[in-house]
RNA sequence: GGGGGGUUUCCCGAGCGGUCAAAGGGGUCAGACUGUAAAUCUGAUGGCUUAGCCUUCGCAGGUUCGAAUCCUGCACCCCCCA
């Protein structure tokens, strides 16, 4: 079979890996079963998912069979791998809508037809929630080592903390997922797990766990975490994680967050999260370097991403939003097309009335909540920050009439280069 | 318990009776440059009905024509002695 290994690695998505040579070897010998898990800690996957799931992906495509799994019973629990606060607990409803949007999401990236490497989708709860109390600690707890536990990053780390402690509960996770391993092993016949790189130890006490109770050999692949060149946390922005449901995360926004993403981080993203072939992307890289203004790596990563994540209506959707935004002044359209390529953008209600006797230009800004106050307003306006339909205003006394209007009843207001207001009139 | 220092506009930090909406830096916002980047440069940065007016310098009073600046009390923080 094909090194899929080899694949990942030029990729950049290989951290660590037990037994690389061992490992290689497996899965080059024959098609094996490996599976991810995901906590359902929130209704939709962002990017940071991404990385583990698109791998399962690859290794789907180069014939393996990959079980993605929904952590219903670890996500009661709460796993303090990376980080630093003990968390709160969800409720039981909210898990169980969690696991199914989840889920929902994940079947668009992973082949759940039938044939060798159909994909299976595994939810933990279902083999956890009749394990008893007594069963558990006899049969799995017996054999973890608690200095061992203690060793581990997740733990020692929090240990180390004087402001946050650490549960029993944060304490056991690891119990949960090392069985989880030896359970898809003995139902499945998975030999690998993969995860990003704050599961290792996770990760490793599964194997453990699987030598200790059956004398197997198990194994284990982590990749990096998203992060940027400065070493900050990629795939955030100012209101939080790079959602993949549209509905928190639009498409718009989606492929906004990747066109702007820096030259330092642009080849690792295209590495990561797109199916372009190796040649494909040195000859972008190669581009980038020799003329960086074009930024041809951001915008085909932006496509190529986004129309992974939203289809191709989706990409459709921001790239026209994006032409439109960024492009010449906007008029004559309707509000129906207004209010889909600025679905992100926040609008406030006007009585038309106002506009038909006249609006001040810095009253609208103010109004549209572009800037704090009516002097805010003023400044940014006086020094041509101000746009009206992406038209420059020319001065703070400018009265806006409805021959302002972009569409039937919509006007765009804009402050500064890309902060977007819409005033809709009614009347 | 005794002695000393502090609390300033988003943050740090000057100010020590009028010229203080309050230096400087950071942040933020806008402009120029540019590649919807970074760096750099420029401007702005309490509110309003903006040649003016109103509110702000821990809180409450007082002195004064006039206080962020002086006095009294209160609250909180820091240091030293016990």
């Amino acid at each position: 079979m094909q090194d899929i290994i080899a694949e990942l690695a030029w990729r950049g998505l290989i951290h660590q890996t037990t037994d690389e040579q061992q490992l290689r070897r497996r899965l080059t010998e024959g098609p094996r079963v490996l599976y991810a898990g995901f906590d359902p800690t929130a209704d939709s996957l962002h990017v940071g998912h991404l990385m583990p799931l698109l791998m399962l992906r690859r290794f789907q495509r180069f014939g393996h069979r990959p079980i993605v799994l929904v952590g219903g019973a670890t996500g009661m629990i709460g796993d303090p791998s990376g980080k630093s606060e003990e968390r709160n607990l969800l409720s039981v409803e909210t898990l169980a809508h969690n696991v199914e949007s989840m889920q929902a999401q994940m079947r668009a990236f992973l082949d759940f037809g039938s044939g060798a490497g159909q994909a299976v989708l595994a939810n933990n709860y279902d083999w956890m929630h009749r394990f008893g109390v007594l069963d558990f600690l006899r049969d799995i707890g017996k054999n973890f080592p608690v200095n061992v536990m203690l060793a581990k990053d997740s733990v020692r780390s929090r240990l180390e903390r004087t402001d946050a402690g650490l549960s029993f509960t944060e304490f056991s996770y690891m119990l949960l997922q090392a069985y989880d391993f030896v359970h898809l092993h003995k139902e499945f016949g998975c030999e690998l797990q993969i995860g990003a790189s704050d599961q290792w130890g996770n990760i490793t006490a599964g194997i453990d766990l699987a030598r200790r109770m059956h004398g197997v050999q198990l194994y284990g692949l982590t990749c990096p975490l998203l992060t940027k060149s400065d070493g900050s946390k990629m795939g955030k922005t100012e209101s939080g994680a790079l959602w993949l449901a549209p509905e928190r995360t639009s498409p718009y926004k989606f492929y906004q967050y990747w066109i702007n993403v820096e030259d330092a981080d642009v080849v690792k993203c295209l590495r990561y999260f797109t199916d372009l072939a190796r040649e494909e992307i040195e000859a972008l890289d190669a581009a980038r370097a020799a003329d960086p203004g074009r930024r041809e790596s951001q915008r085909r990563l932006a496509e190529e991403f986004t129309r992974l994540v939203h289809g191709e209506g989706g990409l459709a959707k921001a790239r026209r939003a994006s032409d439109i935004l960024f492009g010449a002044e906007i008029a004559a359209l309707s509000d129906a097309e207004l209010g889909e390529i600025f679905a992100d953008v926040p609008s406030h209600e006007m009585e038309m009335q106002s506009l038909t006797a006249g609006l001040n230009v810095v009253d609208a800004f103010a109004a549209a909540g572009l800037a704090k106050s009516k002097g805010d307003a003023r400044r940014t306006i006086t020094q041509g920050g101000g746009y009206v339909n992406n038209r420059r205003v020319a001065a703070a006394d400018t009265t806006l009439t409805a021959s302002d209007l972009a569409s039937e009843s919509v006007m765009v207001l804009r402050s500064g280069k890309k902060n977007y207001a819409l005033l809709r009139f009614r009347r």
